[in-house]
DNA sequence: TATTAAAAGTGATTTTCATCACATTTATGT
DNA sequence: ACATAAATGTGATGAAAATCACTTTTAATA
């Protein structure tokens, strides 16, 4: 957790890879780049493609009619984004929107469903990426279930600091611009209700806003409310 | 959806694979019989196996300090049981129960992940198979927490009469024995307001009882409740 | 820096849901 | 078939959270 973007480094998907099969991986890939604000694909589409996220931040979500928005994912540098329902024809669940410019590897479906067929260590990989990003989302979302708002609300942050957290004096700075508006679509509650549990953790001296980013004080005191400790660090994550 | 063992039939991890494919398959596993309440792994514990169960329904779940309980999926025939996570070395995050007496097949960790290595084919398939359990199990939290209790239980309701449902005069029978506590726990609610949900359905004639089991009359209504359309129906599952 | 827009903060009100308490109905076993 | 247990049904009550309405603060930009 050095810095912004070493927190991802070690336990990313291409480092799983050997440096030959890394290689052999992006020569299937094209590099491409999108500008903040784009859409990478929507909700209902069919699946082409899985990209690897080389630089920038992009968001997986779902949305409703009643426009009610769903954050899932907030995907960083050495993530995986892409659902793997385009092995199995089935259309995509979730939105991608690209929040900050974003450089990406583009897999075709086609060329990728070969290469694991012919590579196993590559499909291996992917197989153990899944894993841990099938573990990571279940984890979430029974925290969400099971310890009402206040519980989501804690889980998030406790998230959002072990994927976006950088060392502060007084603890750790989850370092990205998050509205409490942002922080409400990621476990499906209103702002002032954000804003409510904000005021009390403030209160309570467990958390401060330094330089409009909030810094975590005293994480055991989330920690503990939600049991963490089984849980192992690599999959709390909000990627 | 002929009957209670074919729901899960065609879609089935095994007959992704060839003839072939499923013979070197089974030949790395071990067939074993386990009766009904054992627990076959526990949250928490390391992950040593992965089961394909071939008769019977494991239910697995995840439990919480002050005994909330909160039931995740009901397995059948064909299902795979156990995580991914043995690939990544992490703790089981699920309890896996046994309801129904069960014969399995059971793979050891070592020997599958060699498997995959040499065999691509059977790695895809695992892929696919894990693809739609993801989709599936993110769609099912969706709904549970942007729609209310009302839309769990709906949500709920369908899944089970796309997993477990036969044809019945007036509509879609669910053909297993549920409580209303059992539905209570699967979506995180008290099994007052199961009861209240049900009875309201009952009013409006969409749903009646028949011989013990919830038959749905009127799938449609629950369907427009949840926007559900775009909704891929494989993966509208309780499995 | 003045203006405007966006975000945060907060009380009041309403809705949803959990919990409690108890009656009634339905299953189950000897 | 009767006793007992299990499951269901339902009102009353309270807590949690959504919603509404508005003010204050902070950020963006012309």
């Amino acid at each position: 957790m050095k810095n912004l973007e070493s927190s991802n480094e070690n336990s990313s998907f291409l480092n799983q890879l050997t440096k030959e099969d890394q290689h052999i991986l992006l020569l299937h890939g094209t590099k491409i780049t999108v500008r903040e604000g784009s859409i990478l694909f929507f909700e209902g589409e069919e699946a082409k493609y899985i990209y690897l996220l080389r630089q920038g931040q992009v968001r997986l979500s779902k949305m409703t009619i009643e426009n009610k928005k769903f954050y899932l994912h907030l995907k960083q540098k050495d993530d995986i984004v892409g659902e793997f329902s385009l092995f199995n024809e089935m259309s995509l669940s979730m939105t991608a929107e690209v929040i900050t410019e974003a450089t990406l590897i583009r897999f075709d479906r086609k060329n990728l469903e070969a290469l694991f067929t012919q590579n196993g260590d590559i499909a291996v990989a992917f197989i153990k990426l899944f894993a841990k990003n099938t573990q990571s989302t279940q984890a979430k979302f029974s925290d969400l279930l099971l310890y009402g708002k206040t519980g989501a609300y804690y889980s998030m942050l406790i998230r959002f600091a072990n994927s976006y957290g950088t060392p502060h004096p007084k603890g750790v700075r989850i370092s990205i611009k998050l509205t409490n508006q942002d922080l409400a679509y990621f476990i499906g509650t209103s702002r002032e209700t954000i804003n409510r549990m904000f005021n009390d953790l403030k209160k309570e001296n467990i958390v401060e806003i330094d330089k409009g980013n909030i810094v975590i004080k005293n994480i055991e005191y989330l920690r503990k409310h939600l049991q963490c400790g089984k849980c192992p660090l690599q999959i709390c994550t909000i990627s």
